[in-house]
DNA sequence: ACTTTTGCACTGACCAGTCAGTTCAAAAAC
DNA sequence: GTTTTTGAACTGACTGGTCAGTGCAAAAGT
């Protein structure tokens, strides 16, 4: 996990890059913990440890255990985001349609998920709770993304390249859905699959070539 | 939250009953308290308090809050799989095809969704961690629920109704993975929405109707 | 050159509170 | 008479958060 690249090493801080470093390993160490026990399983102190810091430190850089989590959350929707949106501009660029840009955003899911598991999991297993402090960064967080993929859909329609009759919202979140629960299937149950088959597999269903002759093409 | 009917089928007896209704009350207060929080951050006081007993009344009735909870995902995930199977084979008799039978089952997965979101909120939240006790159970639990549906995708592509390049279990996994992220945002973003609206838009997805006139693409 | 001071980053023992699980006598329900 | 529930007290381990103090590199003072 190198969830934290975007830190600059010049803004406040005049001691050097050092405190960023400490942010840095207690991202890593925080993102594995929690992905594997959950937040309140998880306590500080292990995450001092499993950084090689001490449990002061943690709180010398951040407010709270769960501010640590906040943060953590935002940063690495941050960098989904970026990169659905660089794959879907990408697509574009080299004169795609727009199917062919989710089919792009669902590779660059699947990279994603591939290179960030634990933080996918994370994410997963506390993006429908209610009742709890970070709720409202989840959902602003949450939004960002799946915007991504309802914009192209709707560009989609605008071109007549999609039914008009789809309803945006709600199958972004499927599209999304798919992708994730695919992909995490894949990491836990068959972490032998390349991420090409697993590609193939929800393009398939994503261009509606699994009914057998008579559905998709001629 | 009814998640405990089957319970009944024997021990209607032998006073057999008053028990069972307070182990029916102790496993709804626990599955909402801990879709909300997550099992660590929920108490067994609290739980108690929720189900309208006393604490000692839990320990007389389950050996320890683990074991409640591993019960609690054994009777649910039960529940699920049977109702699916139930759809399969309705349409089965009705003379339905394969992809009429993924529809129905679909359909199946919204309707339990829609009547035990706690439970599905906590599955999906528990499903992927790794390290943890009843991790064991789980994996068991979830390969019950999606055997079915490769089960029908196996079927519809020996009768030639489905592509045989499909991938059996990403694409199963990727159906279930559609349903259940689409009903929780469903839930959770757009309650308002019908269950119809919300079938509509998966049963599109599934029979390859996104695109515009043309399915599939050239 | 060398000493002294400053203050950031970090440390880890400590504290006050919390929680799962135990115990058990007595009451209630069957 | 037996099963089930009650409810409050208790234990012992654990946890988030605190804080007085350490180390050290650069700046200031001599």
């Amino acid at each position: 996990m190198t969830i934290g690249a975007m830190e600059s090493s010049r803004t406040v801080d005049s001691g050097g890059g050092r405190r960023q470093a400490t942010r840095q390993k207690l991202y890593e160490a925080a993102v594995t913990l929690i992905a594997e026990q959950g937040f309140s399983a998880t306590t500080v102190d292990e995450i001092a440890e499993r950084a090689g810091v001490a449990k002061g430190t943690v709180y010398y850089n951040f407010a709270s255990k769960s501010v640590l989590f906040e943060e953590l959350l935002r940063h690495g929707v941050g960098l989904l985001t970026a990169s659905l949106r660089e794959a879907s501009e990408r697509t574009a660029r080299e004169g795609g349609s727009k199917v062919d840009a989710l089919d792009a955003m669902i590779r660059a899911g699947l990279v994603f998920i591939d290179r960030y598991p634990a933080f996918t999991q994370l994410y997963v297993a506390e993006l429908w709770r209610t009742n709890r402090a970070w709720q409202s960064t989840l959902m602003v967080v949450r939004q960002q993304a799946v915007a991504v993929v309802e914009d192209v859909l709707r560009d989609g329609i605008a071109a007549g390249e999609l039914s008009d009759e789809i309803d945006i919202p709600l199958t972004a979140a499927a599209l999304v859905g798919m992708v994730l629960v695919a992909a995490l299937d894949w990491q836990a149950f068959q972490p032998e699959r390349s991420l090409d088959d697993v590609h193939a597999a929800l393009s398939r269903l994503l261009q509606g070539r699994v009914g057998g002759e008579r559905a998709g093409r001629g």
